[in-house]
DNA sequence: GACGTACTGTGTATGGCGTTCATAGTTTTA
DNA sequence: TAAAACTATGAACGCCATACACAGTACGTC
């Protein structure tokens, strides 16, 4: 509001804002081309895939020249996490409780298909363009229900964290610590955590897990686990909404 | 349950069982030195400041030796990552509503005093004797609710997930890409986006953004914020405890 | 009491990484 | 046509995680 201090160029950039040269070679490449690059190369080796020079390599120029880009490598993989989203799903014409469960489903799908995602500081404030478009979709979505915009940002906000988390617990099973020590899913963690606890310090745990807890799942988590969670948080939103005297 | 298929050896270490040497020289580290070595470390420079030569020299050795202890690096952060974490408290006495809260606020407080922990990996599974002790504790406070024993995990996960969420937003403060930017409180981030935001794509969160949301806080968010989400969350569990027919 | 054995810590070396900097090359303006 | 402004390059630097062969040390055995 007061001055206005310069952004960084990497976020000017991911805002289309390049600054347009007007002598010498014209820029063989943009921002869009380099993340769209590394993008590829975290979804198909990981985040440890992405070395400056291999994303150099892939848009066909030397690893130094992408400096003239991004500031950083820090500053690419910022880029990549927000270019890495799609448009958020629409929410004209939807209650908010069905948008708040789609909008949140996508964002888990966001992360299990690009799992490296959770490996870029995936907290701090958004400043790019799209993942700042999801957090006005979800605003949009709470309009009428008598919620203050600080409000609906508490809700939007717990919401991404709670999709971060069951999809990290999800993602858990392609850590590759887990991997190598042959625990692919519940049963076998279930397995080794008998193995290690003992009952007199862990009574509540080695209860449930002599119960059978991680037991008889496939992988690590079903869709019910993700539901569940998601209805006690909107439960508890639409307590608050019933409470501002809003329509549900 | 079935095969006694052996853990690594950083878990096994976790949990004490070191492999009692018979014969050489006395080891003159556990991995209880090297991972206090490391976390302080951490603790003053950052995870970037977590090197394995500086580890060793800090505890005294040449780097290669720690290879006796941890297999890789990430076994180490591993490690930090469990004994990082303080004795859970107690929840004798208290009633669910309460323990929770306390136990969620904790978590979060770890976080603030390390915020290096958001960056390995929060999210797999827990392995190692601290956090397992901490989910012990919340299900014991959960005895007596109705829940049963998936219920009470999925219920565990989903705080800790929300303490995770909402420690890193406050850790945005010390996001260096921020701090070079000048952005090191939501009042500047509101600046910021008011900067770059164009009302028409983002109507809702440009109404907020000029009405003030981020306004008039001292740093990114205060624990009324905190306190907001929680409550919503416990309110969920509540409904889901009434539904169950256990005392509240 | 001496030898072999098993184990711990050291030193050296290697390959990969992000990043800096001077330089060469290219397009536009004057 | 010359100067200016900008882009990409190549070589080099320092840091890092880690592999490997070696030296030193303590226990178990004869």
């Amino acid at each position: 509001m007061d001055q206005e201090r310069p952004l960084p160029p990497v976020i000017e950039r991911m805002w289309g804002r390049e600054p347009a040269p007007r002598r010498g070679p014209r820029p063989r490449l943009d921002l869009a081309m380099i993340t769209a690059a590394a993008i590829e190369l975290a979804d198909a080796d990981g985040i440890g895939g992405v070395s400056m020079a291999g994303v150099a390599s892939r848009v066909g120029v030397a690893a130094t020249a992408l400096y003239r880009y991004v500031g950083s490598k820090e500053d690419l993989l910022t880029a990549m996490a927000d270019a890495v989203a799609p448009l958020p799903p629409d929410p004209a014409g939807l209650p908010w409780r069905d948008y708040l469960a789609t909008w949140t489903r996508a964002q888990r799908d966001i992360i299990l298909e690009h799992p490296w995602v959770l490996t870029i500081s995936p907290f701090v404030p958004p400043m790019g363009p799209r993942r700042l478009l999801w957090l006005d979709r979800v605003l949009t979505a709470l309009d009428g229900t008598g919620l203050d915009d600080g409000e609906r940002i508490n809700v939007a906000s717990t919401l991404t964290g709670y999709a971060l988390t069951d999809a990290a617990v999800v993602y858990g099973a392609g850590d590759p610590a887990y991997e190598k020590a042959g625990i692919s899913g519940a049963d076998e963690f279930g397995a080794a955590l008998a193995e290690v606890l003992d009952p007199a310090t862990y009574p509540a745990l080695s209860a449930a897990v002599r119960g059978g807890v991680f037991s008889g799942a496939e992988g690590w988590v079903n869709d019910d686990d993700f539901l569940f969670g998601l209805s006690l948080l909107l439960d508890g939103v639409e307590q608050l909404i019933a409470r501002r005297g809003g329509v549900s």
